[in-house]
DNA sequence: AATGCTCTTGAATCCAAAC
DNA sequence: GGTTTGGATTCAAGAGCAT
């Protein structure tokens, strides 16, 4: 009988059958294979990291520094570890929707491992990014360099899924230029760090929140499952709860679970509306050129230039363009008279303004405005 | 019979039976089973990197990417790839000295397996080194994170070696903090870039001098013997000339011969006194305003004015601004409430502390100043 | 001489809906 | 399911040239 922990204060209203908002108690595998095929968005995992620490290690000052020694870090070989990486990854993709995707969290004690198996199991590799610590724990004993960052895989179930990504989003929190593949954050310390009635951590490896939102907001969207196989003290719950994503979380250890399930419920989701994000121009509403000119935006007969004012072409009253002994649609002579494979000509080709030349995707947009207003 | 391109002015002055600076011409892994066993202090390897390319790439403007489509790069499988893989770091395992280290760079398509590779061929890792790019290639169609780091491996013969790690030179070259395991350089351009008789690349990978003047610093003494086995245009070779080390490079490609022992020949080594290494500053830690949000310092849903509070705007939980029909980055929607072209977000938008109103710049300084206090 | 602008280019697993 | 078509998409560093 496989037991459960379920969030009282969220109760799964969809009548779905995943354990939605849950937290699952025992052994990830187990717990995966019961769950229906294909029913999860995001599989996010940072399971143990086989580190090799069979001594202690001191500081300068003679000191402890508190390993990483659970029992449940131990595993007798590459070969056990395999075996364990293997399975739990297979379980894992077996109940991703086909354009679901997973990310995984290790460092070099681990992370290898994890990618080649993830490869040999069919996964598609994305990305791979560089968690960069603000604050790493120092090399003591001088001997390497600082060990400053941590591996994460993000890989789609297979070669063809189509995974979210919220390219405009990161895009725009990244001071509008593309985010990259290295990520800057303080490790998980403070208040935001659980501690037991020791005052001690209630868990070696917490991650911090800020890596996770980053991690969720960019791969799903608002309302995705994200299943976490190794929940740990639940950071993928609280910042799933917080960013208005379900959760189920997998864990076998009872004090993890114990912290986890108070520090969920204590999040408050935040409001929809901050939640919601820009729609990007992929999935914006299709408007053709030639309704500009139905709608009167665009008078047939209008001259259209490139930014450069190296070509023109006339406007017809169908919508389609001609220049010289060229014609058809916008994009189309746009890529004919370069000599070029394609052309958007949404931003290829300008009308005249006044005395500037204005990209015909203005008009677009004007056109888009008007209709969401009339929707709204 | 392998073949040897000796350099003609560096003829092997103690007699060893190592071919001392030396490009051998051929297979890499029949020239390593040549050379004696436990003869080499340190192994650096450029592999193929196994990219799967199966369709071309153009830039927004239109015009294509050079990708890799090297007859080198193709494998059939990954498990053709990892037998080519094993083969190569076993038979550079056995000409290791006991000592002796090895260090190998790869991307997400071939590191992992690399890395597998070696823990299962019983190196014993040290480090994974992330060398960030300065300035990647953009991912031109807003798929993915910008791909803006690859990964160096570096890894004892054993686990019991006791490697050369110059551990001060590289703390002196910090700043006076330890060397972190996360590098910036920019790629390889400009005149530094070997060209062919069209003005072309001549090699479609070269690696910057900069990155190999850190690892054979820090990692090998004067006088030490480096091999590289995919030498290609003699990077490894140049900076270890440079730095007064040995080579020994192995290379299949007479193009790529060619153009390394005419680069060698040109160099000068540094005089002893100055091979203390003079490494780049690290560069002020870059914070983007969706971090802020992640890290918490501004809460979503936070309203953000100017500084005479004519206009105000939300922050989503994303890190974008939306200010009426306005949104997108806190630049953009500073611009657009203004009519202006262009506006600095982090000196226009002020959120309200107490009483008055604090530019959001002052929490980016924050931020900064905490990063750079927990990093030192 | 210094500054500013344009152009080129880099290890890349780089689209999605409609027909 | 394969094919066609619409149209979405880029950042930093050098080099070269003009001011």
């Amino acid at each position: 009988m496989l037991r459960t922990a379920r969030m009282a204060a969220s109760a799964n209203a969809e009548g779905s059958l995943l354990p939605i908002d849950t937290i699952l108690v025992g052994d990830c595998i187990k717990h995966m294979n019961a769950l229906p095929a294909g029913s999860v968005d995001l599989v996010f995992a940072d399971p143990p990291y086989n580190l090799q620490l069979d001594q202690g290690l001191t500081r300068p000052d003679q000191s402890r520094v508190d390993g990483v020694d659970d029992a449940w870090d131990k595993f007798d070989s590459f070969a056990h570890y395999d075996i364990f990486t293997r399975a739990w990854l297979k379980a894992a993709r077996r109940i991703l929707k086909p354009d679901g995707a997973i990310w995984v969290i290790g460092s070099y004690h681990n992370i290898f491992r994890v990618g080649a198996a993830l490869q040999d199991l069919d996964y598609w590799l994305l990305n791979d990014v560089i968690w960069r610590k603000a604050n790493p724990m120092p090399n003591f004993r001088g001997t390497r360099f600082t060990n400053a960052h941590e591996t994460l895989i993000w890989a789609a179930k297979d070669r063809d899924s189509r995974v979210t990504f919220n390219y405009e989003q990161m895009k725009q929190a990244n001071d509008d230029v593309q985010m990259r593949s290295d990520w800057l954050f303080p490790i998980c310390t403070g208040a935001e760090r659980l501690k037991d009635d020791d005052d001690e951590k209630l868990h070696p490896t917490q991650k911090p929140e800020a890596l996770l939102y980053r991690v969720i907001s960019a791969t799903t969207k608002p309302g995705d499952v994200v299943l976490d196989p190794f929940f740990g003290t639940g950071t993928t719950g609280a910042v799933a709860k917080k960013l208005g994503r379900h959760f189920i979380g997998i864990e076998r250890e009872d004090t993890y679970i114990a912290g986890a399930l108070k520090r969920i419920a204590s999040i408050r989701p935040l409001s929809a509306a901050t939640i919601e994000t820009a729609v990007p121009k992929r999935s914006a509403p299709r408007v053709a050129f030639g309704s500009l000119v139905e709608m009167g935006l665009i008078t047939p007969g209008t001259e259209l230039y490139d930014d450069r004012q190296r070509w023109s072409a006339l406007v017809r009253a169908d919508g389609s363009l001609v220049s010289g002994d060229h014609m058809g649609s916008i994009h189309r002579v746009g890529a004919l008279v370069q000599g070029a494979e394609a052309c958007n000509g949404w931003t290829f080709w300008h009308a005249r303004q006044g005395s500037r030349l204005a990209p015909i995707d203005d008009f677009r947009s004007q056109v888009r405005a008007q209709m969401e207003r009339l929707s709204a």
